[in-house]
DNA sequence: CCACTTTCGCAACAGTGTTGCCAAAGAGCA
DNA sequence: TGCTCTTTGGCAACACTGTTGCGAAAGTGG
């Protein structure tokens, strides 16, 4: 039950309501519903309304908070609406693919401000393709109020060290301290993740929800991103996630991985063969496991493979769950794709810089 | 990135910080290594030792802690050494099981004092079962330092309301309020968790470890405990864990469920023909699944058929880990079997009760 | 016996959220 | 228009947290 490192002074305390507030700020600034006043606040994190009051006036004074507006009175003084600044801090994502570079920058609730692409060859040597990536984060023209870079990269990787590990096709990279050679040449903060958890990450800051899903990635590969009790789930050594090398068929064809009944592999070869439908009922399948075994509240698709057709993946997919999880939870599991498109990896990269702005190692 | 109302306060940070001093005394205490000194615990939870000096002088003058000798100098005054008071809180832990009651009675170091095992046909009418219960609990004589009841049962169930689902063969139980029945009975605090999350929550208490394991449970059915970072991962709705229906097999034999291969009909069919080794090879690779999902450290196997052949079970699931993972995530996973033997789940509903003294709730 | 090291508590302190109180701002009604 | 009622939200005093500075206690080693 012990969880390490994790005694609590008061600026971590600090810390923790402030990043609590900030949070809910983000989703009613998003959402654009003009804001939320200091009441709700104190009713959604259960912190009395005067300390929400001292809260928020920290957060105005730093310049990160405003007020928005008025809402109604109900036959008393109207609750004033609070929002975020946008523009008072910016964050830089980073989507590093195998043949793709994307770079976005996004304002202080995470909404995408600038994009470019470019392509990119991740086998060429680590300098050269370090190069690429300061040259397009320092075309974002961001300024000094820039928080961060957050990089998102294809697995296995050391999300706390920022170091990559084996990239499949890939060995040069194999060790190289990504963040910290990046950290050096750009002078700016760096967070590195795989791609699959910043995409997860994107999906999670959409609604600042509460509960769990699983961000299924079908693309040159198949992997996951978990969301378990409102954050992303990364396990000790980043590997969580690692969802394209489950068996569900013990006697099924050999993956690269060496074992037989991989779903990647076999999804895979689906697509291969032109059917759709097939992958999409072994995503299916590999869903309902994940349902079942982690009891997550929701289901989103992405990835190339997914995009190119939307509607079959989401209706397929839906219909396995459906069969199979109702008979036994007894509850309908929704399956969406996640908005974005093909962006929604640099997206989330970028909120993994906000994130720890928003929260994240708050407390422990 | 929101986790509802978690705004933190001042007797929550205490609270938070005192039980994180209480965990590491318990390891401490149970592990018989005499104790841990100050300046250890501030070490360890990253606390000042001024910090921590305070908070086991409040333990000490509530009669949790005591001053239980001393380390050897390293050239100045040597180090005090702190361990729990055990007998100053006690609590009860029930496992009801579908043929069988067993009730234990817990130190606050959570080591078993008293055992008590008796029949019980879990299809009789709830009155008498609770009855049952709540003899065998008043039988244990606890005295008026026993802080709670913890009770372990077959799932599905529901961990935060303590309210039975549809127990498999034992639809009379669906939605009986099993916690709120047994505290008014009693007069007690009552925690109600799945069986397997007790079993899980008594491996973590063995040594407090950082980590995570998934314990997997062979008996009657087949299900998992998840510890994730330190933590037993229930999920929303204490679905979690339900590694039985897994499909490890697209096109393999019809489970009761409704699915085709399950990872649980295809076990207990291997157990029903004597087939052990065909089990644990199942078992194995149900495991490394769980391993590459969700990058745990280590496997924990338990339950009546495990038990009745521990050496093949670790050996045969070991291996299959080792096969499988090596390759793949290169390091090798340690298979261990429960200690405590049939006894696990109840010393674990203890701990279900103690879990509130050393943390759970404290922060969010 | 004395210098040195290390542990650990006392006292003063900075800063958190909390409580009690009151001004501000609108709704509703005479 | 004027008055009352309701609700919001800031000011000030407060209780309590962990932190810092300092000194007493309790050992080791020469």
């Amino acid at each position: 039950m012990n969880r390490g490192i994790s005694g609590a002074n008061l600026p971590a305390l600090r810390h923790h309501n402030a990043a609590l507030v900030l949070d809910l700020l983000r989703a009613a600034t998003r959402h654009g519903t003009g804001g939320i006043s200091r009441l709700e606040l104190a009713e959604r994190t259960g912190l009395t309304p005067q300390a929400v009051s001292k809260i928020t006036a920290r957060l105005r004074a730093e310049g990160l908070a405003e007020e928005s507006g008025r809402q109604a009175s109900t036959g008393g003084k109207p609750r004033t609406e609070l929002r975020l600044v946008r523009r008072a801090r910016y964050a830089a994502g980073v989507h590093l693919d195998r043949d793709e570079l994307t770079v976005v920058l996004a304002d202080l609730s995470g909404e995408r401000m600038r994009a470019r692409t470019s392509r990119l060859d991740f086998g060429r040597p680590a300098g050269e393709v370090l190069e690429a990536v300061a040259r397009e984060v320092r075309a974002l023209d961001a300024g000094p109020a820039i928080l961060g870079v957050g990089v998102a990269a294809p697995g296995p990787l050391d999300h706390a060290s920022g170091v990559l590990h084996r990239v499949t096709g890939f060995p040069d990279w194999d060790g190289f301290p990504l963040r910290d050679a990046l950290e050096r040449r750009l002078g700016l903060r760096v967070v590195v993740d795989k791609d699959t958890n910043a995409a997860a990450l994107a999906v999670l800051g959409q609604d600042a929800g509460d509960g769990s899903f699983a961000y299924l990635h079908l693309g040159t590969g198949l992997g996951a991103g978990l969301v378990l009790d409102g954050a992303v789930f990364r396990g000790e050594r980043t590997g969580a996630g690692e969802f394209g090398h489950q068996v569900v068929q013990l006697d099924g064809p050999v993956c690269g991985c060496g074992n037989r009944g991989c779903i990647e592999a076999m999804c895979l070869a689906a697509v291969d063969r032109g059917d759709s439908a097939g992958a999409a009922y072994l995503l299916g399948v590999g869903a309902a496991n994940l349902v079942s075994l982690l009891d997550i509240d929701r289901v989103v698709l992405g990835g190339r493979t997914v995009l190119a057709d939307e509607t079959l993946f989401r209706q397929e997919v839906a219909a396995v769950l459906t069969e199979r999880t109702a008979r036994s939870a007894g509850r309908t599991v929704p399956v969406s794709v996640a908005p974005g498109g093909t962006r929604v990896v640099a997206d989330g990269a970028a909120l993994l810089v906000l994130a720890s702005v928003f929260g994240g190692a708050a407390l422990g």
